[in-house]
DNA sequence: TTTAACCTTGTCGTTAACGTAAAGGTTGAC
DNA sequence: GTCAACCTTTACGTTAACGACAAGGTTAAA
């Protein structure tokens, strides 16, 4: 069991974060004192690196909100199963696309350096022998 | 050459999100009337779709702006062009490591697809013959 | 030349995701 | 039991990326 401080340093953000995210319904603390101290294991620990993965990303919290619920789907009754099944389905078809996206701007980017190598070696250091783009 | 709403249709987005960008150094009208109204080419046009692009996939109006720079280093001086290089290439790794970390939530979603379907499967439909999972 | 439809530059408002300081309780090692 | 280090809530501030007026100028078709 980690205070707010001990596991935000763990996770690389602010305590101010770890309430923000529990207003916002991302975490909860896993025991609170009687005095209002709030308490974390390690769970908590692993979501946080996952929402930082998906922020990284391009997710808003929103949305992490959503895809992290749906990990903790095990205790919930039948019927909310089959909505989440829909939701994972919708939600790995964007994470598809976002994907293909990024590997479209990958592949432009390839060309541009390999132009901008040619250009270089063409004009800044004629007749020799060039190595050849590295990629 | 289009008006500004003309060309803000075009691309999905208003006027105000042109002058805006504008405002940021994104882009430029290519022609601007003594009266002050600005006026589009096709360029342009493709410079949105590619802002539109990095937009959804996460990077800031300020990282955009780097990277759309990249794409119109043909005039510049040669010294440029090898920073230019370097950039890219950083530019280059992000995405690779963004990729990957899509790749990963992306097989996470799959083991959660198939775990509730199973769990669907099992508690719900007693003694059926599933299909399996589609995936 | 009139007029609807568009454009201009302000300026203020809004949402997201926190940062930061204020004023005051809590803990736990000594 | 004291005190430094930590925690609490409350509340105002900040940056990004625009949205939504306001007040007035421009265009181009009829």
């Amino acid at each position: 069991m980690y205070k707010i401080g001990e596991i935000a340093k763990q996770a690389g953000v602010t305590p101010r974060t770890l309430r923000y995210y529990e207003q916002r319904g991302l975490i909860t603390p896993s025991q609170v004192s009687t005095a209002g101290y709030r308490y974390y294991d390690d769970d908590t620990l692993a979501i946080l690196t996952r929402i930082r993965n998906l922020k990284h990303v391009g997710l808003t919290l929103e949305e992490i909100k959503d895809v992290i619920g749906l990990y903790f789907t095990l205790k919930k009754p039948l019927e909310a199963k089959e909505k989440t099944l829909v939701y994972l389905d919708s939600h790995l078809n964007e994470i598809n696309s976002k994907i293909s996206m990024l590997q479209k701007a990958k592949l432009e980017l390839k060309e541009q350096i390999q132009l901008t190598q040619q250009r270089l070696s063409q004009l800044g250091v004629k007749g020799q022998k060039n190595g050849g783009p590295k990629n």
